[in-house]
DNA sequence: CGTGATTACGGTTGACGTAATCATA
DNA sequence: TATGATTACGTCAACCGTAATCACG
């Protein structure tokens, strides 16, 4: 199972033709086809159909593990030229749309004071790229955030091995229009909101699936989905009465003709998690010290 | 980065000596040296120092990698070679500790019923290590244990897409000696508890770097070292006041001699969880069945 | 028939073993 | 000087490309 058979592999069931991933590795159709039935020999099982070309039920359990390698392979060998190589004075971080802070937005300010002629790019990223993008050197610094039991760690996909640090812990809000029968409430409790009408903002809020898993209850139907990664957007679409939004207090609070009810229960806070590789240059490590425990 | 060179890396790095990863290899130290030597100039650094031979600091972060990527590697190939062949009769099952509960006993009973001839055996293992075992094989079925919010999952090492399913959950208590000072009290806080005298049982007990990252707080220091797997060995420590022990409730409950006060704050509950591959033979389905959510 | 996968075949490259060399404790 | 890593070199297999063949739409 060589990775370069199973680079093609993917390439192939991606492209569903040999001729078309050939063209793209810049390799023959008959080396393609040659890394096919090398793969299949070693495996001793059928991996694709031909004409359509479609991973038959081995090969699609193979695709599941053939990604998450090949990206590991690449993480392994970004750390090792980054440890070689001098650290760039370049700074690029990736950050979830709730992660991107005050606080970061100073870290970053400070980093540049202390590390003059830092180039220093921010980018939005969805949550599930960001620890693969740190591990391949794509971002010198991660920031994700999600909601978890106070002081528990967020779950992260361990795509390599890479240092998480709590940046931020933060108490939770609903959003609800003005006039909400709920939106006097003093708190709100997760459970009693499950048949409600929820936004469905699966890049810049938290999923609703979440929600589900913390409570164990069925509901939380989306009724109106956002696709956007503008937390202003989300907070406008709330306070119009779209259907609710869960968001860290901070921000929710910030919601225009919209009130923010605490959420009292369950015990849940918003957190914002820092993630790098071992070894830091320069400036991220000045941004790195934004971690607080 | 062939995972041949790999492989041969991390041998040579473990016996500290090409010669001797040859021969463990089947290899002549020649091949090993050429190994050691390709994958330098691949990745243009020195991964080992000769005379001793050393991981260099590159080396070190390699090794970080090299484990779990050959661990995966190892899993996809045993998840397309069981299914290609027929499922077969035996099932092995592995537990932690915690996790081996009369529920399980009896969906192993009731496996054999079903299943007529089935050669059962049961493995009890480090939390650790079942997952791997699953993924590359070992095991049907694992059973691992931990602690963590109520309906939060408990966080599992991901060496390979496995399925994993709630197989139980119960409250935790404090094991305390009959005379303890707290062993009248109806329930304890945790955070109270972290200036006690703890035992640490990373075998089977809940390891005590848990509950500090439970609290937040800096205690929990070890008192007694217990390193058995062997559950009630640790509740007769516990109860002859070597120090206090946290499990889940209905084993708690058992220590001779001894009183189980139930935990109060934080929220946290005892969970056993299933972990399986996507496919399962015959016994091993009925075995899974005992998933609760 | 034509597009596209497979098979045949040859040149080149790379992998491993043998054996000689080098280096260090 | 002895143990153990490296280098030199020969053999053999593996890989990829060209080109012919095969098969499905």
């Amino acid at each position: 199972m060589d990775p370069h058979l199973l680079r093609t592999f993917v390439a192939v069931a991606r492209c569903r033709s040999f001729s078309a991933a050939a063209r793209e590795l810049g390799f023959t159709q008959s080396a393609v086809s040659q890394h096919i039935a090398a793969l299949e020999a070693d495996l001793r099982t059928a991996l694709l159909t031909r004409r359509p070309v479609e991973p038959t039920p081995a090969g699609a359990r193979l695709l599941e593990h053939a990604g998450p390698l090949l990206l590991r392979l690449d993480a392994a060998r970004a750390e090792i030229a980054s440890l070689a190589s001098a650290p760039t004075a370049e700074l690029v971080v990736g950050v979830s749309p709730l992660a991107l802070t005050a606080r970061l937005a100073a870290a970053v300010a400070e980093a540049e004071r202390r590390h003059p002629g830092t180039g220093t790019t921010v980018r939005i990223l969805d949550r599930a790229e960001i620890p693969a993008a740190v591990a391949t050197g794509g971002l010198d610094l991660g920031l994700t955030d999600g909601v978890a039991a106070p002081s528990d760690p967020l779950p992260l996909p361990d795509v390599a091995p890479l240092t998480t640090a709590a940046a931020a812990q933060s108490p939770l809000a609903v959003v609800l229009p003005d006039g909400h029968p709920l939106a006097r409430r003093s708190g709100l409790r997760l459970s009693d909101l499950a048949d409600a009408r929820w936004l469905d903002a699966p890049e810049c809020g938290i999923p609703l699936a979440r929600l589900r898993a913390a409570t164990g209850a069925r509901g939380f139907r989306p009724a109106f989905r956002y696709d956007g990664t503008d937390v202003r957007g989300l907070l406008t679409l709330a306070a119009a009465g779209h259907g609710l939004a869960l968001l860290p207090r901070a921000v929710a609070e910030q919601a225009p003709g919209g009130a923010a009810v605490p959420l009292v229960a369950p015990r849940l806070v918003h957190r914002i998690e820092l993630v790098h590789r071992a070894v830091l240059g320069g400036p991220a490590a000045v941004v790195a010290a934004l971690a607080v425990d």
